[in-house]
DNA sequence: GTCTATACGCGGATAGAC
DNA sequence: GTCTATCCGCGTATAGAC
């Protein structure tokens, strides 16, 4: 069944916009192009711009969980899932379709929109923190390490990460930090 | 002298614009009115919206080099001198002026906008890098730290630090980022 | 469900008077 | 140098026909 339904095809073309150009950048004019669908349609399924980037941010939400509970879940030491989840492939020009959202005003300033941001980092943190404790406890990783402030700056690095490749318009930096932040961890 | 210039308070708005709301979410009525200037008299000063932003974007990235050398090229061991850049009082949840420029596809898509926020990163990577080889060489830090992969990872985790402060919409997780990371390096 | 028509203000300027 | 007038298309819908 490659038919599929137009709101699905709305739905995922307010993902690309918003992660292409934002929220202020992407307008329901362009989402309709890109979904093939027309004016009448968009509003009999959504009842805004609002709305539909709500069921866009809410997937992306949780297809990013999922990615990430695939690999910290997994088997390995803390440190080889922490490492597996930096070294993941990732199309790193394009930045984290969540992260971005946070420089948005107007989806920071509406908290039905803000919530999904604010709780998937919220939970990643935490996640990559478990992780660690759970490393640092058995031995792993020092035992003066501290979970919360590592994970945390785990995942500054990767967001920041996308900043730097993005300024440069290569890869290259991302994996600069990436190979950083391993070294370092590694020799803990 | 509190009457500053037409053309100057034209570039101030467009700077705190810029920052407040990126290149796409600016428009040139908003800079007019926060600069309590004319239409007329803005499109005399200034060719069009990119030339502001070329102007605004120009004065912020020299604003930042003379900041971040003042720290860098201060007295201090080298980790004391990084340290000091992380730590630095910063409005963490406005986020840096030149990384959120990185998200803005219209910025990124003008060479003559983009050229500034390219270098801004790479200088700053640099100068990072030196005052840790230097370090390294000195014997302060482990031998084996590469200064060009650990600058990469201190820059990525204060931008990255600004993304998770204002998901969180709290200053906390961007100091535990630094905190991490700085309690990596010293133990290195 | 989808289409077309219509609306109103903003974005981003240009033109010409003062 | 600054002001006002004018322009054209886009952003973001609503209304009603089919």
């Amino acid at each position: 069944m490659y038919s599929v339904s137009v709101p699905d095809r709305l739905i995922e073309s307010t993902r690309e916009l918003l992660w292409e150009r934002g929220y202020v950048g992407t307008s329901p004019r362009a989402i309709q192009q890109r979904a093939g669908a027309g004016q009448g349609s968009m509003y009999h399924h959504f009842s805004g711009k609002p709305d539909l980037a709500l069921a866009a941010i809410g997937r992306t939400a949780e297809e990013m969980r999922a990615g990430v509970e695939e690999i910290l879940d997994g088997p390995g030491t803390a440190l080889e899932r922490v490492s597996a989840y930096l070294r993941r492939e990732r199309e790193v020009l394009r930045g984290c379709p969540i992260g971005r959202l946070t420089q948005d005003p107007d989806v920071m300033a509406d908290p039905a929109l803000r919530r999904p941001v604010e709780e998937t980092f919220a939970w990643l943190r935490d996640r990559l923190a478990a992780v660690l404790a759970e490393g640092r406890d058995r031995g792993e990783l020092g035992a003066g390490l501290d979970p919360g402030a590592t994970a945390a700056t785990v995942v500054a690095v990767l967001q920041g990460g996308y900043v730097l490749a993005r300024a440069a318009g290569s890869p290259e930096p991302f994996h600069q930090a990436v190979d950083g932040v391993l070294a370092l961890l590694s020799r803990i």
